[in-house]
Formats: C-alpha cells, structure tokens, sequence
DNA sequence: ATTCTAACCTAATCACACC
DNA sequence: GGTGTGATTAGGTTAGAAT
C-alpha cells in the first residue's frame, strides 16, 4: 500500500505519525482594536516598510516583527491597496499617487526601503539545520522554536532558511528530471 | 455554515558577497 | 559573469475564531 506521502505538492516525505502529532502551527495571534489601527495606518502610509519601520512598528505595538511581516503580506494580498480603478466610482482620483508610481516599479521601493540584514549561519548551525531537513522538511512551530534556541538564531530565520531550502530542493530535482530526459532522447538519436 | 484573516506555503525574484 | 543563498515579493491554501 502506498502510505501517507506527497505533502505539498512535489515533495515526497514519509512523516510518522507521531512527527505529524509535533506538526502544528504558531498560535493564531489575535491583535488588539489598538494594534490595528495602528498598522492600519502604517498601511496607508506605506504598504511595503522596510526592516527598521517594521521594527518600530513592532515595539510600538508590541508584537514581533515577523508577525508585522506577515500582517503586511497578508494584507498586501487581500485588501488591495490602492488598486487599479475603483470599478467605477469616484473618479476623484484618478491621478497618479505615490503608491501608484511604486506599483508601476516594483524594484524601487525595494531597494529604497532596508532589508534585514542577511544572517550568515555559521558551518555548524548549518549542519543542524541540514540534519533537521533530512528528518523533516516541513517542522512546526515547536521544532522550528527547538531549533531556534539550539542554534541561537530567531525562529523566523529557521522558517525562511527551510523555506529556500525546499525551493532550491524542488529546481534541483526538477532540473535533474529534465536532464534525464534529454539524455534519454539524445541516447535515442545517436545509436 | 459562513466570514474573516493569521499562519503557512510555493514560485519567482532581489540583493549581495564571493569567485 | 556566474553561483550560492538569505530576504522579499505575489499570490494561493489551511485553519482558528468570531458571527
């Protein structure tokens, strides 16, 4: 019988049932009336913040930053800022904002605003998050929050570090599925 | 049940150091 | 000039809480 695989999509893990159990996600954070208005507002200001707005963000509410992270992502998605006309009603602004001019260019803004600054993992904290990989590639919030504290570095780092790791896994194995073909259709031709 | 939305995911890309 | 890899984005999915 083939068991319980192919999570998400391409890759294949085999998770036993007790691994699935630890399986879960941070608790859903519920912000204040207070907390919303507030990144309501920052919104309106500027729907892409860099590094250091949304840190002042999060001491100002009092959350962590990579929940302010998400809030913005999510709400990027959603709630379209400033999106293309309104339907059709009130054309009262149907001029160019600065929000506007930054949707026209997506890489400015990026590059005018701060990113965090890149985390170098040392050698042995990357041969802990490897080993961790190999036994499961897709931890909750608890391993991930294990990890954080075993290596010494925000939890947040582990989640994008196992995130661009199974990304890159992905092309690979894709890359390498496509080579194979070729080869077999050259192999084909020549002989 | 439906609605809202935080948490999480992928895919693509940016940024930047290094060679 | 490429390669490697952390950070960010758009946009889709999952699931917890309020209605």
């Amino acid at each position: 019988m083939a068991h319980l695989m192919l999570l998400s999509s391409d890759l294949l893990v085999s998770l036993s049932p007790e691994t699935m159990a630890t399986q879960c996600r941070r608790s859903r954070t519920s912000f204040t009336e207070e907390q919303l208005k507030i990144l309501v507002q920052a919104f309106s200001q500027n729907p892409y913040p860099g590094y250091t707005a949304k840190q002042r963000l999060a001491v100002e509410i009092n959350a962590e930053e990579s929940r302010i992270q998400i809030w913005f992502q999510n709400r990027r998605a959603r709630h379209g800022f400033l999106k293309r006309p309104k339907k059709n009603l009130d054309p009262s602004k149907d001029h160019a904002s600065p929000i506007e001019k930054i949707q026209e260019e997506p890489g400015v803004l990026q590059s005018v605003e701060n990113r965090r600054c890149r985390t170098s993992f040392t050698s042995s904290q990357l041969q802990t998050l490897k080993n961790a990989f190999t036994e499961n590639p897709y931890p909750g919030i608890d391993s991930r929050e294990q990890l954080a504290e075993e290596i010494g570095v925000p939890e947040s780092r582990v989640q994008i570090w196992f995130q661009n790791r199974r990304a890159r896994l992905r092309v690979q194995r894709k890359r390498g599925l496509e080579e194979a073909l070729y080869q077999r259709q050259n192999q084909g031709q020549d002989l």
